[in-house]
DNA sequence: CAGCATCCATAGGGATACTG
DNA sequence: CAGTATCCCTATGGATGCTG
């Protein structure tokens, strides 16, 4: 390492433990379901297919701890609640989303492929 | 979502798959101990604080399938072994890197803090 | 609708010991 | 040096059912 990420090789700099939630598996796709702005949780639920309501409900409040998702219950009944990222969260997605769409991109050529030659990109 | 990530939603994309590998706790922090060029077994061992024999085998195992890592084993006594990034995981560490440089610097913020404000990027 | 609580299975991942 | 093999444990996360 050149340095410019050294603090993330070491086991309690507070970024191992934003990556992590970041970076998780459901972490990434809530995020990404996020950028098109305020969403139901309803809404979250059926977009990120597979998810269940246990992993939904932690990895939003994680998020929300972290200060990347902000929360909004309307007091109405039947209940509604909108997530949606805060300006931290759209700063971390402005950075995230380029990376996904290459991985979107790259995803086929690579899995099990190995040696594929990278779509001109970059 | 309006749809340039779509993909990604559903389970059996192979994005998903690779979205696990390259997101992972590990997998992260290996790939960007790579970015600096060609690195040994020890070094990367030693660079990445934590990782145990076991997960980084498997990790760099993971990332050679994928095709982004390539293993180079010099018929040497003692073993000598190099890994490097593949033009393929050059290309994701350069969408990579300015994701994890915010994080790194925005990590301090967010860890608990909740609503701090970002440090005036992007 | 939006969740939290509970139970439970699996696999992620650590520690240790051994090998080419 | 660069791994592999084994044991084992905990945390992740799925399924189900209940509540405000």
């Amino acid at each position: 390492m050149r340095a410019e990420s050294a603090g993330a090789f070491e086991p309690n700099c507070p970024s191992r433990t934003v990556l992590d939630h970041v970076m998780s598996k459901w972490g990434v796709l809530v995020l990404v379901a996020l950028t098109d702005g305020t969403a139901r949780w309803g809404a979250l639920r059926r977009n990120v297919e597979g998810i269940s309501d246990k992993m939904l409900a932690s990895t939003l409040r994680t998020l929300e701890a972290d200060g990347l998702v902000e929360r909004t219950a309307y007091p109405e009944v039947p209940p509604r609640v909108e997530y949606a990222l805060t300006p931290m969260g759209e700063q971390l997605m402005e950075r995230m989303m380029p990376l996904m769409q290459w991985v979107l991109a790259n995803a086929d050529a690579m899995v099990g492929a190995g040696r594929a030659q990278p779509a001109s990109a970059s």
